[in-house]
Formats: structure tokens, C-alpha cells, sequence
DNA sequence: CTTTTGTTTAACAATTTTGTCAAACAAAAA
DNA sequence: TTTTTGTTTGACAAAATTGTTAAACAAAAG
């Protein structure tokens, strides 16, 4: 009998989950869902009305998580070098589980502008926020905990650091011949190396 | 009359890497495609016999182009700081040219390993080079001169610099209200911003 | 001028993918 | 047990997209 939520609308969920989001397969059609959740393939259309509506799902739920988690960071009452910490933290884990979130992001946010303008750009109070934070890594800089650099620069570079290892996984694992456990504790690695990168805590062996 | 590489052709092709590379447009039709470029969309057929062979011809170049340039490089006898310098000068300039091109890079080696593994990571002597480059790379973090880290780390943050801001282009332009002019400007200021990161030379306002 | 060669077009066919529907089914409620 | 409610299925319809063909066309070569 009728469950509300039930177990296959979760299964169907979760399976598109992993084939858009963990294996980044952007082209998987209805048919390519259901089989590999086992399901009849209007089961789909059943409880999620068309294969959009689907995709839409799976992915504003994914980018509204990834939205809260760095939003509630940065509008956290944190000292700088803690934020960023936390920060960091927060990215990876989200990358961790959608690996092609970042992806998805980028090309969607540009076929439909204004679909997902609202979804992650605008959330109440996001544009103060995000020029507060702006402000506090300039005033880092003044303070001499960063190096200097326009703040946006220092944005760019903290996301960029953090979301690229995910985004191009496949290709530097092909080009440097490495294992699934091989990448991964690169990418375990990687939260020290952003860190001291972006707090400038960096030794060099001599000088 | 017949001219090897016809106007047409050649105008086709520039227009389906305006959609795919530049728009990011990866769903585009042939109808989409003969529509930008004001073509019957039987021609496409015509000259590129499928939709998938104008892919692989757009996407084949343009990967070609970028790793032959990389490949260049690391394997020029320029000494470590200016050969850090030609590749992000060699990668900008890519990038600059496709913006999607490393987004595409990721969902198609995912989505076809074979077909593009032999492509884009073995070229001829590819791996040793490479080898060479982290050995390189190694050697200067004894020498002192860049921060000490997994070579790896190293090669991951200076593609991640340079790559990220192309691909997160629309994301950051929406997030702090940008124009087109703006965010070239942004572009440009990066290549001294990420040279002065990965060379270490960034100056603290005080200590 | 007429033939040849290559180009362009519209009409059509084939395929793929999505979406709908009515009937079968299962389980709880009445 | 019968009814009701929600679930699952297969068959079918619709739409979107790709691919083919034959005929019209244009320009140079013979």
C-alpha cells in the first residue's frame, strides 16, 4: 500500500543520483535509469512526471545542500583562519558524494539562466553575505595573514583549488596511471594543501 | 565548384565550436547547429557524414591543440620558473579560445575512456615527459624556490588555477554581478596572480 | 553549349526517446 | 469479502532527432 515517499520514488531517486551526479553520465536517458534501478521505466514518469523533472530534482537537491552548507560557513560568526577551515571541510564533503556537481553546475547554470539564477545565486541575503566575506578576506590581507590580491582572485582560488581535483578526476587519474584508492587519498591530501596554500603557511625547504 | 574544405565546411565546423566549446551547448542539435551557422541541416550530414563524427572532429582539434601546446612545454629545456611561465601562458591562451573544452574533457573521458584515452593521454613519450616534469618539479622544492608538497599536489594546482575560472565562468559572473568586461579583466589579472601563487613570490602586506 | 563535378535543398524514412493509458495487481480499509 | 487506494506493468502514441535520397542547382572543364 501507498507509503508516502515510497521506497521505489527513493530508489528511482537515488539511482539517478548516482548516475548523474557520481558518474556524470548527463546523457542517461529514462530507460538507462530504470534498468539500473531495476524498475520499469514508467515508474519514472509515475512518480516524477518527466525525465526533466528528474534531473531537476536530483540536482536542485544536491546544489541547494552544497548552497546551505558554504553559505552557513561564510555567514558564521568564525574567525578567518577557522572559517576557511571550515570551508574546506564543507566543499569536500559535498564534492566527495556528486563528484559532477561542479560540472552540472557550469553547464547547466548556462543553458538555463534563469531557471537556476534564483537556486544559487539568489538566496535571501546571499549577495550581503558573500561581500561581507569579500571584506573580511581584505581585511585579512591588511592584517598580513594573506598574501595580497584583489579578494575575488582569492575567491576564484579557493573554489578553483578545491572543485577542480573532483571535476577532472578522470582525466588525472588516466595521465598519471593512478588507482581509485590512489586518488582518493590524494584527494584526502588535498584538504592540507588547499589550506596552507590559502593561509600562505607554506615552508620552502631552505630560504 | 568544389573547393577541398569548402566555405561551408569550414564555416560549419567554426559554428558547431562556438556551440559546443564556447556556449558549452553539449545537447545542440544538428538542427541547432545548421540554424547558427544559416545552413540546411543536411549538410551537416554532408560534409560531416553524423552529429557524433562534428563532435569528434570540434572536440578531437581543440584537445589536440591544447595538449600538443602542453606537451611543448614540459618538454622544452626552459628552466623551471619560465617553463612555469609558457605553460600558463600556453594553457590561458587555450582556454581563452574554448572555455568549455575542460569541462567536456571530463564528461567524455568518463563517458568513453577508450576512445579518448589514446587521444589525450598517451601521446607519443606523454608519460615520461610528464615523469620528467614532476621529477622537475621535485627537484625545485629541494632547490627552495616553490613550497614542498607531493609534486602531484603541485601539477593538480596549476591546472586547477588556470582551468576553474574558465569552466565557473557563468556561476562567478552571476554571484558578483559581473559584466563580460569585468570578468575578462578578472581573466587577464589571473595569469600574474596564479604565476605569484605557484612561484611563491606573494608579498604579505606586513611580516 | 554540354558535360562533369561538387553543392544545396526539400521530402522522406528510420531511430531513439519520451510520455500516456488502461488494465493487472497488491495491500490495507471498510 | 468487497472496496478503495495506490502501485506496477505492457502496449501504445507522440515527439524529437538523426540520417538518407533523389532531384535541383551552380560553376568550372571539356
Amino acid at each position: 500500500m501507498a507509503v508516502k515517499d515510497s521506497k521505489t520514488e527513493q530508489l528511482i531517486k537515488e539511482t539517478a543520483q548516482q548516475v548523474f551526479l557520481k558518474e556524470g553520465r548527463m546523457l542517461a536517458t529514462t530507460q538507462d535509469i530504470a534498468d539500473a534501478a531495476g524498475v520499469n521505466r514508467t515508474l519514472l514518469h509515475y512518480y516524477f512526471r518527466s525525465r526533466d523533472q528528474l534531473f531537476d530534482t536530483v540536482f536542485v537537491e544536491a546544489l541547494t545542500e552544497l548552497r546551505s552548507r558554504i553559505h552557513d560557513v561564510i555567514g558564521s560568526q568564525l574567525a578567518f583562519v577557522p572559517k576557511i577551515e571550515a570551508l574546506v571541510q564543507a566543499f569536500l564533503e559535498v564534492l566527495v558524494q556528486h563528484p559532477f556537481l561542479e560540472t552540472f553546475i557550469t553547464l547547466q547554470i548556462n543553458q538555463q539562466p534563469e531557471r537556476y539564477e534564483e537556486l544559487f545565486v539568489q538566496l535571501p541575503g546571499g549577495k550581503e553575505r558573500l561581500k561581507t566575506f569579500l571584506k573580511e578576506i581584505e581585511r585579512e590581507m591588511e592584517l598580513g595573514t594573506i598574501p595580497q590580491m584583489k579578494p575575488i582572485q582569492y575567491f576564484i582560488n579557493l573554489f578553483a583549488l578545491l572543485a577542480y581535483p573532483h571535476i577532472a578526476r578522470p582525466l588525472l587519474q588516466k595521465m598519471f596511471d593512478l588507482s581509485d584508492t590512489a586518488y582518493k587519498k590524494i584527494l584526502q591530501e588535498r584538504k592540507t594543501v588547499v589550506l596552507a596554500l590559502l593561509l600562505h603557511q607554506y615552508k620552502t625547504k631552505d630560504q
